[in-house]
RNA sequence: GCCGAAGUGGUGGAAUUGGUAGACACAAGGGACUUAAAAUCCCUUGCCUGUAAGGGCGUGAGGGUUCGAGCCCCUCCUUCGGCACCA
């Protein structure tokens, strides 16, 4: 479309109600009027294309959003927009992007409320999800929004159930006696979140155990593959760590030690089988099975007294009480398998019925948490591994040769366990082990805003789970969303929807009356965007093929754990089952670093809120009436310090794509960076100034050396940025290419149009107006990636640095490509270095073709 | 305590991975335009020294490797994130 036909076109769009004449450019009027031709066209609508190849599928996911009553945070928008650059850049290059946004609908806040105020969860979360929709849009998003979901809708929870089903059916899901949080003044259960320092976050009580049944999924069952499998994963070092560190893997031995007087024996673990000479006690766990049946009747009131203490203490408090050890004597002893020896054993909370066997052989000489509960309780120490520093001060927890140890002295520290290990497994006390940190996944909450586990307890049969046609099992209408009171959910006090027919005998049958926690609906949403309509499938197979896995995954850091361990559990099991072709699921990870905010903090490192705050210079600062000097520190947004930065504001005052592109421009995504609204204010200076620039209007005159050559050197670096996520350096470019334009006469079309091409993912809205301005029909999103030639990214001379001794003296220029030997004589022609060469003897001389030339002189 | 990431001007941050430290932007100062202000445009801006040319110092601290270190190695300090008696 050439010239004469744009001005109709244009002005059906109604480019030219603005005045061009305006010092500022009217974002408010280009983003909506491209906004509503995105939605009416449907611009970023995709499909499973099969001409498309293998190799040019995207699937680009951003981490979906708990709809909160508090509206997107300045947070959401940094890996969204992110992603949106990344697809729009992907896009226009060939690819096929399929870019998909949702809702993690299910969760506590609501429930709260539904408490506090009776209003349906429903109610609330969809009029959340309606803002959010809104706020998410306004920033010009190329998602395709055909392809929506939210977790709490039963279209979409059927298959979060249906999978709870497949994972029963595997034995992956178990019922267990497990301890919750409890308050016993608002009698529910609490999430960790809803702990604050061991107390009820409500109404300050005391928040102790209770056990309660629960279902709990076994994630350890995965957890070699869990671990190793992160090996082929594109994810950053640190995440990888954390997962590592989580699931916890750490090879060992158990040992079994018999019990004297008893025919019990008692499995310990030990990563040190190698110091089994040096145990001088055992511990157990309060809540180990053997507790009662250890326990003598001389010693059973001290014991009875030390496990109900322990038993009310939440875990933060036992972890708290930690540095000073407490325990008890059981009035047993154990016979060390090796020789004999009797050893007493103590019931202590320093150990975790969570971890290896619930009980430990003590070695106080070479650990220690041993150590010190032995100087405490005056019990033996033997020293088994010789050491300079010995035993009397600490634990000694090297290496070293053995000694006082039969068959393993004399060995270091890895002989000495493979020795006894085999030992171990000969004689048959022991044998080597694997143990882990990570711990099966209590997978069912006491509430009522979650999906309803699909089982129901037969009186005759058992645990009988639903058919697969009778899902989903919706959730009813309650009147009261509060506890029950026992502890059970709010859905158990629904008779009519607990009492139920048995899916295998007809026979009377309850509802399981416990729900999914909230990682369940997102454990599994990126396959659900895959085919969001499926009635048949959680999704078609096809469709997967077509975009899995997950080629980039961007979210927060806080999810670095849980959600991601738990969604590639998830993974695995349906990968088990034949339903996803790929053993992960995120193939490229990265996280988007926290925005902060500037805070204030007084000398004694108490913080002060912006309000209380004012500017007495260049950056001194001090409290509002005292007059006190304060300190200008980062800290995280908070309703407290007033810092809190809301998204509808900023582009309200300075337009969607000023916020997006400072959100690029504040530093590296991956970093944590501080708000600041001048560093805002300075990005939408810069496309203002490309706005005036394009109210010169484009000239067909040919454009000039130096602007063709900047051109591709920006094509060059703003493409390779953007393509590797760093699109700060990539913004900085095209700054330095407007200002330059800036300085020409003319705006030559050769240059403008491949700028406009450049900036499109990052500025969307002002980008469509402007090719819309130079004669072209939408979308700009449409066009393809503008290629540079390598020659003219290359200047043709270049600045040559020459050192004395390594420091700068001297520049000049010469052309690219000068060979070794006339770089150096011209460098030795300086003035300034003939000065500082002159009767001094030249040791060595290092030459750096378009560098520099470095000459070492002595004397 | 352990694991991970990071320390660069007044501020946010660049630096082709060993080759000109401070790009780009903010803030600040000066000037132009204006009756004035805003907006815009131009200039200065790491620190010290010097009229200037220049010189010295400088990437958390100290050491090392190298012709040359923000980047590599060792020790230490600080900040942030995660885990926290894991046997």
């Amino acid at each position: 479309m050439r010239i004469s036909e744009e001005l109709n076109f244009i002005d059906t769009f109604g480019t030219q109600g603005y005045d061009s004449r305006m010092s500022s450019y009217p974002f408010e009027q280009i983003e909506l009027k491209w906004q509503k031709y995105w939605e009416d066209n449907e611009s970023f609508r995709v499909t499973e294309d099969p001409k498309v190849p293998e190799d040019k599928r995207l699937y680009v996911l951003d981490m979906f959003p708990y709809p909160s009553g508090a509206g997107l945070h300045v947070g959401h928008p940094e890996g969204y927009t992110a992603t949106d650059i990344y697809c729009r850049y992907k896009r226009m290059n060939g690819y096929n992007v399929l870019h998909p946004m949702g809702f993690d609908s299910f969760g506590l806040p609501a429930e709260n409320y539904a408490i506090k105020t009776g209003t349906h969860p429903k109610v609330t979360t969809e009029a959340n999800i309606e803002n959010f929709r809104k706020q998410i849009k306004r920033l010009g998003f190329s998602y395709d929004w055909s392809r929506e979901i939210s977790t709490h809708t039963s279209e979409y929870y059927r298959w979060t159930q249906w999978i709870f089903l497949k994972l029963y059916e595997k034995n992956l899901a178990y019922e267990s006696e497990t301890p919750i949080n409890w308050c016993p003044s608002c009698h529910t259960g609490l999430a960790n979140e809803e702990v604050k320092d061991g107390k009820c976050e409500r109404c300050s009580t005391t928040v102790t155990r209770k056990n309660i049944r629960q279902w709990i999924l076994k994630i350890t069952e995965y957890a070699d593959r869990l671990l190793d499998d992160l090996e082929e994963l594109d994810w950053s070092e640190s995440i990888k760590a954390m997962q590592r560190n989580w699931i916890g893997k750490s090879h060992g031995a158990s040992v079994r030690f018999p019990i004297e007087n008893s025919d019990e024996v008692l499995e310990v673990f030990t990563t040190r089988s190698d110091t089994l000479f040096g145990a001088t006690y055992m511990v157990i766990a309060p809540e180990h099975p053997f507790v009662h049946a250890l326990t003598t009747r001389e010693c059973s009131e001290a014991v009875h007294e030390y496990v109900s203490q322990a038993a009310q203490k939440s875990d933060l408090e036992r972890t708290d009480l930690a540095k000073d050890k407490s325990g008890v004597f059981s009035g047993s002893y154990a016979i060390n398998p090796l020789n004999g020896t009797k050893i007493p054993i103590w019931i202590a909370d320093y150990v975790l019925a969570s971890y290896g066997t619930g009980a430990i052989m003590a070695v106080p000489a070479h650990d220690q948490r041993d150590w010190e509960f032995a100087v405490k309780f005056d019990l033996p120490i033997i020293e088994v591994l010789k050491s300079d520093q010995g035993v009397k001060v600490s634990a000694f927890t090297g290496d070293g040769i053995h000694i006082n140890s039969d068959f393993l002295n004399g060995l270091d520290k890895q002989e000495a366990i493979d020795t006894m290990n085999e030992y171990l497994k000969e004689k048959n006390i022991g044998e080597p082990t694997v143990s882990y940190k990570l711990r099966d996944w209590v997978f069912s909450r006491q509430r009522y805003w979650g999906e309803p586990i699909p089982l129901v307890h037969c009186d005759s049969c058992g645990i009988v789970p639903l058919r697969e046609e009778d899902l989903p099992l919706t959730l009813p209408e309650v009147e009261s969303y509060a506890p029950s009171g026992t502890g059970e959910s709010p859905l158990s006090t629904i008779e009519s929807w607990v009492e139920t027919t048995c899916p295998a005998c007809g026979g009377k049958a309850h509802r399981e009356t416990n729900t999914m926690p909230q990682w369940a609906g997102s454990c599994w949403y990126f396959l659900r965007y895959l085919d969001p309509k499926n009635t048949e499938a959680l999704a078609a197979k096809e469709a997967m093929k077509y975009w899995m896995p997950v080629d980039l995954y961007v979210g927060g850091a806080e999810h670095a754990v849980l959600h991601l361990l738990y969604a590639r559990f998830w993974h695995k099991v349906l990968y088990d089952l034949g339903i996803v072709d790929t053993k992960e699921p995120f193939q490229r990870l990265v996280n988007q670093g926290m925005i902060t905010s500037f805070a204030f903090q007084k000398k004694d490192k108490t913080l002060v809120s912006v309000e209380d705050a004012e500017e007495t210079g260049v950056d001194t600062f001090a409290e509002k009436g005292t007059g006190e000097p304060l300190e200008r520190v980062i800290a995280k947004m908070s309703k407290s310090l007033k810092n809190v930065i809301n998204p509808d504001e900023i582009i309200d005052e300075f337009g969607a794509d000023s916020m997006r592109m400072y959100e690029m421009f504040m530093g590296p995504l991956q970093v944590s960076k501080p708000w600041s609204t001048s560093g805002l204010s300075g990005v939408y200076r810069f496309l203002d100034r490309v706005w005036r620039l394009s109210q010169k209007g484009i000239s067909e005159e040919k454009a000039d050396e130096d602007s063709i050559k900047l051109l591709h050197k920006t094509i060059k670096k703003v493409g390779e940025d953007t393509d590797s996520l760093d699109f700060n350096t990539a913004i900085s470019q095209m700054m330095i290419f407007t200002n330059e334009l800036y300085k020409k006469e003319t705006l030559p079309r050769e240059v403008w149009e491949p700028f406009i091409l450049l900036l499109s993912p990052y500025t969307p809205h002002l980008s469509e107006e402007l090719w819309a301005m130079a004669g072209h029909a939408p979308s700009v999103s449409l066009q393809p990636w503008p290629q540079y030639i390598p020659e003219l990214t290359v200047d043709d001379t270049l600045e040559i640095v020459v050192q004395v001794n390594g420091k700068v003296r001297a520049r000049f220029d010469a052309a690219k490509g000068t060979d070794k030997e006339l770089l150096l004589s011209r460098a030795l022609e300086q003035e300034r270095i003939s000065e500082l060469t002159e009767g001094k003897q030249i040791v060595k001389t290092i030459v750096i073709p378009d560098k520099i030339v470095n000459i070492v002189v002595k004397g």
